[in-house]
DNA sequence: GCGACAG
DNA sequence: ATCTTGTCGC
């Protein structure tokens, strides 16, 4: 019997994550936006600032931006039924980026869309240059995750799982979140509502 | 040992 | 991640 199925096949409610840093200090600023899935409206938000504890290390990340994430992600009122990480999930030296502890921690399905490939490597020639095109990004002979072209003709982006959902599923997500930009409208929300709070700016829209 | 290395 | 000037294209 399945006990793991493909994970949210029609989430109404999506998060998007992330996190802004200072340049001369060590403050930080998580952002958390709620998108419906619908209207790619937002459902709400939620934000939360600290001091960076963990340096930025490859492999370790999850260690830098975990604690933040986290204090924001519990001031959120409404649950997402997916939470869209920028950094990666799966695709991680030891198989567990920050994508997987985050769905593991909040017990929400997760996945991981990062701007550029860590671990794992495509074929070029196999990835098609319009929207939609993908190409699985292997690692030691193990899928760890795809690269997924959102636009015709703009560099893609790499999404792995992080928890509770499969690949195919979370690249069908991640593309209809981003129809008009490389990048998803949840990952693009939460980086400017981090950035905006971090530099205590009225958050934009 | 050397280079590479999510954000 | 953040800084940062000009440049290309719709």
């Amino acid at each position: 019997m399945d006990r793991l199925g493909p994970g949210p096949i029609r989430p109404r409610l999506v998060a998007g994550v992330d996190v802004a840093y200072a340049e001369g200090s060590d403050r930080v600023a998580a952002g958390v936006v709620v998108l419906d899935t619908a209207t790619l409206d937002v459902v709400e938000q939620a934000t939360a600032q600290g001091v960076a504890t963990f340096p930025y290390v490859p492999g370790l990340f999850a260690f830098r931006e975990i604690p933040v994430l986290v204090e924001a992600l519990n001031r959120l009122e409404s649950v997402p039924e997916l939470l869209l990480c920028d950094g990666h999930g799966l695709a991680h030296p030891r198989r567990f980026g920050l994508a997987c502890h985050l769905g593991l921690l909040t017990g929400i399905p997760s996945a991981g869309v990062a701007k550029t490939p860590f671990v794992g490597r495509y074929d070029p020639a196999a990835l098609g240059s319009g929207r939609g095109a993908q190409a699985d990004l292997v690692d030691d002979g193990e899928t760890v995750g795809r690269a997924l072209r959102t636009q015709d003709g703009v560099k893609p982006v790499y999404v792995s799982v992080g928890h509770g959902i499969d690949l195919d599923t979370a690249c069908r997500h991640v593309l209809a979140l981003a129809p008009s930009y490389r990048l998803p409208e949840t990952t693009r929300r939460a980086d400017r509502l981090s950035r905006d709070t971090l530099l205590g700016r009225s958050p934009r829209r």
